[in-house]
DNA sequence: TTCCTCAGTGAACATGCGTACACTGAAATT
DNA sequence: AATTTCAGTGTACGCATGTTCACTGAGGAA
């Protein structure tokens, strides 16, 4: 047997460290809530002794707002090939539903983290979280205001439509994300929901006037 | 001088204990959020010893759920009152947005427990908060099944409209709640923008087919 | 080879926590 | 008047926490 890896640099090695510790916070975080976990628990589900911690980051509000960044850089990620789906162009509305309900599924716990911080963490990390929802729905304003019946409107109108969408769809991911494993009818249920409440939103577009 | 305030009874001053540390909890709750806050913390802002807490609760938890019902009530009966301003018959939109932020304002750190412990709570003061919502929305969406449009839908299609009322008024209600004190024009502002989600929600309404 | 840098260690600390226990004294009951 | 009930007290405990400090030892630079 010859040993394959290589001995890791110091820089690497640091970078795997710091995952760990991001990794243990997430998964500690969705059963008790970022907020409730300490610095030491952090540090012992990472295999870290407690002094380490502060070698990469100064306070555990620090490692929230780390953690806020991650999780919206995944999601953005996510979303964005979502996009690139055919099925989406043909119909948006029953496309997206699908998509939301996979996507989130397929990184159910930072949604989890989002969902739960976004009213409930410490000021920072609120904020942050804040900030992230607001660019995240001035992006599909952008989109939606491509739309045949919307490009009359005021940018002001066009956002309002892009926050409610985004918000009833936040709704729907905390309900996914709370959905117990293997159940394909509750699965099915959401996304029906979803659908129907986005064509509601869309029946009230066609038929606004600024 | 006499003594004009007569001995309380036992049964009086064991429920003005209990109201002293449900309001200690409600209003240290409303900075830090209740998960983080402790029994010997509350006791003491209830100007009581820790250990008197246990003739009222047995545990934090039991507090939590106690807030919840406490909070629904209030609110409960917030609404019905205001239900009863004539204004609300002559034009149910505009008038409901300002009785929104009429109301949150008046019991903000009601809504400010809701709206936070809603994600992020206990599982048992989740589950009582989603509860209560959906009985709430249960309830709109009686008052919703009388009005012309919707008379023909199906109760179900009725639940999903006032859900997404709903949702949405605890959006604008946690954006009050966070408003900083004396500031009218944001008031405006945010009053603005319910009575135009809810108009845009409505014109889905009356363009729906089941 | 020699020296330096620095990610991770391990012991020690003061503090706040939840809860057990025996208690007090006034209101309620007999 | 004698007795019981029970809301609130005070002490004491074991435990987890955040942070400090001096340390080790391998990677990287000289």
């Amino acid at each position: 047997m010859v040993a394959v890896s290589e001995t890791p640099s110091r820089q690497e090695q640091k970078g795997r460290t710091r995952e760990a510790i991001l990794n243990a916070a997430l998964e500690l975080s969705s059963t008790h809530g970022f907020a409730q976990i300490s610095l030491r628990q952090v540090s012992r589900q990472a295999g870290v002794v407690p002094t380490a911690f502060y070698r990469h980051f100064e306070s555990m509000d620090e490692l929230g707002l780390a953690l806020v960044e991650r999780s919206f850089l995944t999601l953005r990620t996510m979303i964005r090939e979502a996009q690139r789906d055919p099925q989406v162009f043909e119909n948006i509305i029953d496309a997206s539903a699908e998509v939301l309900v996979r996507v989130v599924k397929q990184n159910r716990m930072h949604f989890a983290f989002v969902a739960r911080e976004r009213a409930s963490g410490s000021a920072a990390v609120r904020e942050a979280i804040q900030r992230e929802l607001e660019l995240f729905i001035s992006e599909l304003a952008v989109v939606l205001a491509r739309l045949p019946n919307i490009e009359t409107w005021s940018s002001e109108d066009v956002k309002l439509a892009a926050g409610l969408f985004v918000r009833n769809m936040v709704y729907r991911a905390e309900q996914v994300v709370q959905m117990p494993e293997g159940r394909p009818d509750r699965e099915e249920e959401i996304t029906r929901k979803a659908r129907r409440e986005m064509r509601l939103i869309v029946l009230g577009f066609e038929a606004w006037e600024s």
